[in-house]
DNA sequence: GCGACAG
DNA sequence: ATCTTGTCGC
């Protein structure tokens, strides 16, 4: 069958902050992006429930008419724990796995996670950005760090997250009368275009279709992968 | 010491 | 993230 990589950072958790402030430097909080953005993607992750296998996909779509082009996978075996902070090394390799199975490159890439609002301002989105010099957003369901105000009741309105006296993010409201989600820069994309773009994303629902999408086709991955294989018979 | 804590 | 039923609302 197909082999299963086994990912491995070989680093402590102690090493592993050392190399976020280390790529924090390289990070880019200005816009510098393909002239128009054609092609973007979506980026996901899952897990097995007990157990150290993963699942991810990435899926390519239409920037402009936001039609889904390309969906791959990847399998593998979970390189580093879910510690608070260091979600990038959990998740990154495999990441990287089922990017290099596109067949184009994206002009930008869309992340479940943190871009900068992260505690040594390198959350999934910004490692990723930096390690592939590929522009990129965070956008997360839930807050990870910095505080903001009241964010109004209609789509497009926001309140900037701060951390420690910098602008970090934005707590962006998406749908009228829904939970705000929290975007942040990734890489080579500034506060306001992080915005823009999670907003022409989702058009009709809470969650960018990167983010829908990407979710979807994980989750159904991992559920396939998962179930024919308790009823095996090697 | 205590509380918080992306996915 | 994952485990899970019913339930409120358009």
């Amino acid at each position: 069958m197909h082999p299963v990589i086994t990912h491995s950072w070989n680093v402590t958790e102690a090493e592993a902050r050392r190399i976020q402030r280390e790529l924090a430097q390289k990070v880019e909080l200005a816009d510098r992006l393909p002239d128009p953005v054609r092609l973007v993607a979506g980026v996901d992750a899952a897990y097995e429930t007990d157990g150290d296998r993963m699942f991810a996909v990435a899926v390519l779509f239409d920037a402009d008419t936001l039609a889904p082009l390309e969906t791959v996978e990847a399998e593998g075996v979970s390189p580093f724990p879910y510690v608070p902070g260091l979600l990038s090394f959990r998740e990154i390799p495999i990441l990287q796995t089922a990017l290099a199975k596109l067949s184009q490159r994206p002009d930008l890439i869309v992340c479940d996670g943190q871009g900068v609002a992260h505690p040594n301002r390198l959350g999934l989105a910004s490692h990723l950005g930096v390690v592939f010099d590929v522009p990129t957003i965070g956008c997360a369901k839930t807050r990870f760090v910095g505080d903001h105000g009241p964010v109004g009741n209609s789509r497009g309105d926001f309140a900037p997250l701060m951390l420690d006296g910098d602008e970090v993010g934005s707590a962006l409201r998406t749908q009228d009368g829904v939970n705000v989600l929290y975007v942040s820069p990734g890489h080579r994309v500034s506060h306001a275009t992080a915005r823009d773009w999670v907003l022409k994303l989702a058009p009709n629902f809470r969650l960018p279709e990167t983010t829908r999408a990407a979710d979807h086709a994980v989750n159904a991955l991992r559920q396939r992968v998962l179930t024919q294989n308790s009823g095996k018979n090697s």
